[in-house]
DNA sequence: TGTTCATGG
DNA sequence: TATCCATGAACA
């Protein structure tokens, strides 16, 4: 470990000892439920694969190669039936030049290969048997799971998790979500409950450059950077924007969704203006974007002289300019000095006194370590206050573990509200005490399920 | 062991 | 300019 001051020791120490407490503690697991449904879903798996040996596709899979060569979960295998035997152009190649056969590729040719679809049901299943209800199975004791936390994996002084990885159980895709989060269980009496960080890295971000346009939008509620900045890339009056929604982690679907995540994140990691038209390109054809009043999206461009793909990474270099050279652009600087301290230095320093290099880094690395490393340190930091009042009190309510920028924990009732209180207070104040660079206000979200209830049933609540 | 695919922040 | 950080399974 490379802390350069006593406090970033100390923030991994005690870290390290809570992070053991919760894992200690563990989440208890439904153990028939995932017995049941690991068996049903074998079933189901099996019934998939004989539906596919029924299609064309699997005809002339037989054509190729011996019968007892066949393997269905073989990649390579498939990309020859599909991209050379059926001759359909490739959709995507891999990095290492070969045919990708990834969600993402199989879903342009599904509609035109019956089987295809059978091949993306069945690696769901797989995943969920192998990954999820197969690592639960395999690692609980006596009914309860304790997944590993480590603070030595990350070269950016994130976390990590392991046996099971805690921190990537499926959320985005719903089904999935609701079956395999179904199988984490609120011990007698408790709730499980989520409090989540809002744009820490953001933030984060903002206490390292102090850009000033950033730190408004921060700030000021009745400003956002994304759809502001959605207005700039689909040439759109606020009038035109989809309707705000009021729950924005679920804004999946809406115009300023695309902005977010398919311009300003990606811009954020690195990513330039080409790159970015693509994917938002894309994301016009698959969510089926209009604007407010009802006009498609692509029909609204037009009208603006962008009518393809290359009128629009055209159009996005100018907004790329925009949002660097104009909007962010102390950010901008701050970049250019932070690379090129490294290069003179060989390192990169970090708000909470960590300090990384001594192996060459990426450009986008040297910028984005220094966000996202002490991004988790505000939320390791409040785990480790959290734990120790919920000891010092004799309380019964138990930390679980921990997302990056969440914790969970499993709740007695008769403690909720205290718990609340005490995160809110430790989360949105002491920390800001603690870190004076921290210039900006802390929100937090929590989720809560029904007593006795699990981890697929969080509701939002209200925070007063 | 390296590559690709899935999952999360 | 060329998207950051991970874990785990399966195949080659």
């Amino acid at each position: 470990m490379r802390a350069t001051t006593q406090e970033a020791y100390q923030l991994f120490h005690d870290g390290a000892l809570a992070l053991a407490r919760a894992e200690y503690n563990g989440i208890k697991v439904d153990l028939p439920y995932c017995k049941e449904t690991d068996k049903h879903l074998q079933n189901r798996e099996e019934a998939m694969q004989s539906l596919l040996k029924e299609s064309e596709l699997y005809q002339l899979w037989g054509k190729m190669m011996p019968p007892t060569e066949i393997n269905l979960d073989s990649t390579k295998q498939l990309g020859k039936v599909l991209f050379e035997v059926m001759e359909i152009p490739p959709p995507i190649i891999t990095d290492k030049g070969n045919y990708s056969v990834s969600e993402e590729a199989l879903s342009i040719v599904a509609p035109e290969v019956p089987g295809v679809q059978h091949i993306l049901d069945i690696r769901g299943i797989q995943k969920a048997r192998s990954t999820y209800f197969g690592g639960i199975l395999k690692e609980q004791f006596d009914g309860v799971l304790h997944p590993f936390f480590h603070l030595n994996k990350v070269k950016t002084y994130r976390s990590s998790s392991s046996r099971i990885n805690f921190q990537n159980l499926p959320k985005r895709d719903p089904f999935m979500m609701n079956m395999i989060r179904k199988a984490f269980s609120a011990r007698p009496g408790h709730r499980l409950v989520e409090v989540d960080f809002g744009g820490i890295e953001v933030k984060v971000s903002a206490c390292c450059h102090k850009d000033p346009n950033m730190l408004k939008y921060i700030r000021d509620p009745s400003t956002d950077m994304h759809r502001d900045v959605s207005q700039d890339a689909f040439f759109l009056s606020l009038e035109d924007m989809t309707p705000d929604n009021e729950d924005q982690e679920k804004d999946i679907g809406n115009i300023r969704y695309v902005g977010k995540n398919g311009f300003t994140f990606a811009q954020f990691y690195g990513d330039y203006f080409g790159n970015c038209a693509r994917i938002m390109w894309n994301y016009i054809d698959s969510m089926n974007l209009v604007t407010k009043q009802g006009v498609g999206l692509y029909d609204h461009l037009a009208k603006h002289g962008v009518h393809n793909l290359e009128d629009f990474k055209d159009h996005l270099r100018g907004v790329e300019d925009i949002f660097w050279n104009v909007r962010f652009k102390k950010y901008s600087a701050w970049k250019k000095k932070t690379f090129k301290k490294y290069l003179d230095t060989g390192y990169v320093d970090l708000l909470t006194g960590f300090r990384c290099g001594g192996i060459p880094l990426e450009k986008n690395q040297v910028l984005n370590t220094p966000i996202q490393g002490p991004a988790f340190h505000c939320l390791l930091w409040s785990l480790i206050e959290t734990d120790k009042e919920l000891r010092r009190n004799n309380m019964k309510s138990l930390i679980l573990g921990q997302i990056h920028d969440a914790i969970v924990l499993d709740v007695l009732d008769s403690e909720f509200d205290n718990v609340l209180d005490l995160l809110l207070n430790i989360m949105c104040k002491r920390l800001r005490k603690y870190w004076k660079w921290i210039i900006v206000p802390m929100e937090v979200t929590v989720e809560a399920s029904p007593v006795d209830g699990n981890w697929s049933e969080l509701k939002k609540l209200k925070l007063n």
